[in-house]
RNA sequence: GGGGGAGUUCCCGAGUGGCCAAAGGGGACCGGCUGUAAACCGGUUGGCACCGCCUUCGGAGGUUCGAAUCCUCCCUCCCCCA
């Protein structure tokens, strides 16, 4: 075990608890059980769960053994880490679906072959009424109530559930279930991490060592992301969508992106440089070279120029009566969700017919066919016209 | 068991009989500007072929010329005391 490998396993760590015992684990010699629990509850995968799972990858192919841990028996309480309410619970078929492109995702990451998944419903759905009191005696009310989300809660008058409470022995539960040496998690997760010390300790184990990653802004450059706040940039999003919503983060959190997304240094230079650099990167590393070339030319063309892209999809439609009523035809074309949305856009100079702003609701026919039309900066069609009696 | 309080448009949150499709903020959308899908500035933001009509303020009834606002019952939630 070098000084330089450690340093690696704890690059970007917030904390690595207890101090000390990380090396001491690794001394022995032995592949280190290294735990990462995720919770089914949004089908896919982001930037900001790539960052524990980049980190499992590392330990990964530093010869230990990644076991991912698929909270489908918790997701149905919810984690309340971070969290100011009750999370919504969730139908069995819904995190069922979310399970399986969850972990299919996880493998865009980590390498399959050496990757053990482990769903916690098999240990946890076995418990019964005495075995759930067992691990409750494992703490106590004060020392749950003593994390941040519920005293603030408690403070706040909002509602806690009872199996809210029950949440970090449950996590806890895991790692004594798979043995882990190591739990992987955000800071959000250090209070859920070292409960579970307490109670791998009590079940006879060695507890775990602790670590804790930063927590990834999303593209508001302000709360974490997460698929709720809508500022979140998936794994197997299009190529295209990756790279337009990386330039637009705030450039005060580009840094943080290549330290957690790609764990390099940012590079030096021009704020925008450095930031397409981001997005080339991130773009080839889910999507592969070709994808990433393609992908910014688009971003260069359609956002820097105001071009349209080089593929348009072509839409049709019948032409009917005197002229046509752009609001209800933009709302098919568009997929608005009404008409008068489409009307706003209109009155708003937000469509553009072959290149010019069009500010009446009705127009020729003929001016609609083979014309492009743009709504708004990214959506275009190319629009055909069928004459009524074919 | 007793007492108090809350449920409003995508979210938060004003609104206690007509001037309310409902303040303000957030978000979203459009426009301007820009290296950017950022920041900033301006506008829009229930639906409808829309100068008018329809639906909305936890649910169901009721009072009234007229109700998000008043009454009755119900549902959900929170707090305090025990």
């Amino acid at each position: 075990m070098t000084v330089a490998a450690l340093e690696a396993l704890t690059r970007n760590a917030v904390d690595v608890l207890p101090h000390g015992e990380l090396a001491r684990k690794l001394e022995r010699g032995r592949p280190l059980r290294v735990k990462l629990g995720i919770d089914p509850t949004a089908p896919d995968i982001h930037l900001g769960h790539t960052v524990p799972l980049g980190k499992l990858a590392a330990f990964q192919r530093a010869g230990h053994t990644a076991v991912l841990i698929v909270g489908d028996y918790t997701a149905r309480i919810g984690d309340p880490s971070g969290r100011s309410k009750e999370r919504p619970v969730l139908s069995t078929e819904e995190l069922d679906a979310n399970a399986r492109t969850f972990a299919e995702q996880a493998f865009r990451i980590l390498d399959r072959e050496r990757t053990e998944v482990r769903y916690n419903s098999e240990w946890l759905g076995q418990l019964d009424f005495a075995g759930v009191l067992g691990l409750t005696r494992t703490t106590t009310v004060a020392r749950l109530l003593e994390r941040d989300d519920f005293a603030r809660r408690l403070a706040a008058e909002e509602p806690i559930s009872i199996s809210e409470l029950l949440y970090p022995l449950m996590q806890g539960y895991d790692s004594v279930a798979i043995e882990a040496d190591v739990e992987l998690g955000g800071t959000d997760q250090l209070y859920n991490l070292l409960c579970g010390r307490d109670v791998m300790e009590a079940y006879g184990l060695e507890p775990q060592v602790a670590l804790t990653l930063p927590i990834l802004v999303g593209t508001d450059g302000r709360d974490r992301m997460s698929k709720s706040k809508g500022n979140y940039i998936g794994v197997a999003e299009p190529p295209e969508e990756q790279f337009g919503k990386l330039m637009s983060i705030p450039d005060t959190a580009t840094a943080d992106y290549w330290r957690l997304c790609l764990d390099e240094e940012p590079l030096a230079g021009e704020p925008m440089e450095v930031k397409l650099g981001l997005a080339r990167r991130i773009v080839r590393r889910y999507h592969g070279e070709e994808a990433a070339v393609v992908a910014e030319a688009h971003f260069t063309r359609v956002v820097r120029r105001h071009e349209a892209p080089e593929e348009v999809r072509e839409v049709r439609v019948r032409a009917e009566g005197e002229s046509a009523w752009l609001p209800g035809l933009l709302r098919t074309w568009f997929d608005l969700p009404s008409t008068s949305e489409g009307r706003r856009l209109v009155e708003q100079g937000g469509i553009r017919v072959a290149g010019a702003v069009v500010r009446d609701e009705r127009v020729p026919w003929g001016s609609l066919d083979g014309a492009l039309v743009q709504a708004g900066k990214r959506r275009f069609a190319r629009v055909v016209v069928e004459s009524p009696s074919a």
